[in-house]
DNA sequence: ACAACTAGCATGAAAAATCATATATTAATC
DNA sequence: GATTAATATATGATTTTTCATGCTAGTTGT
């Protein structure tokens, strides 16, 4: 028998931030990840490091800067990331023979091996996680979202151009927090 | 190691990365907000603040445990951001006379103009992003954020409730992180 | 070939986030 | 009603992030 005092908790708030679109996005990004992200962290990885994983291993030999986009994380700290990575032997930094300005980032054979395991929990987990959806919620998910990025995001639609130099000058990049 | 048998590595990948549920959400959420976090940031805030002064806009006095939860971010950070926020007097910490453990924050009256007005750009931003949203995907989007919550979140599936009783044993254990 | 400009990456110093834990208060249990 | 457990917030110390900027290597224009 607890007296729990129902004094000023009334709130059944309407509330703009319950169905404002960023958040929603940022909440369901965070409780969505935030399973999976144990298992990462269970990995020894933080979560930018296994994004680089994944990363790799859908393109290895991947330059700095092109981890970061897809890390979501800034070029410096990118840049840190990776260092680490290589003093775990996780991945291998090799200068460009082409661009020496740039840096390939390489799995190891741990790096690769890691990675592979991952990547496979993932998709279990996105599986899992897709059909828990109500109704056809989990099939609707994945095209607005990507409709989504595909309105936001300018250049790189679908077939992520890269490599060859390619510095078709307009390269907007300012998306990034 | 394996050899880079191109070094321009022109392979448009598969990508599971970019196929992925985790990796759009969060890419999604990033790219979105990126534009509004702009403003938030000339309006000298950073994202856990702004959140704050929307969620208190919604519920004044809110505790600081709650407004962790709201604006994704853990405790202790919060404490200090609360503490920040203080100094520059957009909120005001009151500590709630029946439960002494409790810190309420209010809203000083810089502190809701400033919410209030930021709010009202936040709406106006999401209405032009939703309307951008090719056919119907603008309408979709947001149900099926709510669906995956709802599935996530094992508590507050929609009027968020705390305080009075119901202690279901195993309730909400953590969702955060 | 030279100047000026841009791209790619690294790094120092400052700010911030995190983790574990301290403290105080309230609820629960016996 | 004393004891134990749980809640709510705060804080110290360490690790991360960030910001601005440095530096080198390519690119462009003349």
């Amino acid at each position: 028998m607890q007296a729990p005092r129902d004094e000023t908790v009334s709130e059944a708030a309407p509330g703009f931030v319950s169905d404002y679109l960023l958040y929603l996005l940022a909440a369901a990004s965070e409780a969505a990840s935030a399973q999976f992200h144990q298992t990462v962290r269970a990995a020894g990885l933080r979560v930018p490091e296994w994004r680089v994983l994944a990363c790799l291993l859908d393109e290895d030999g991947a330059m700095v800067t092109q981890l970061a986009t897809v890390a979501l994380a800034e070029q410096s700290r990118l840049t840190r990331i990776i260092l680490q990575m290589e003093k775990r032997e996780l991945v291998v930094r090799r200068g460009d023979a082409a661009d020496k300005r740039r840096v390939r980032v390489h799995l190891t054979p741990e790096g690769r091996s890691l990675a592979t395991r991952l990547v496979a929990e993932a998709k279990v987990h996105e599986a899992e996680l897709i059909r828990t959806l109500s109704g056809g919620d989990g099939a609707r998910l994945k095209p607005a979202l990507r409709s989504l990025l595909a309105a936001l995001e300018p250049g790189t639609p679908e077939t992520a151009r890269r490599g060859t130099g390619q510095k078709t000058g307009s390269q907007v990049k300012e998306n990034m927090d």
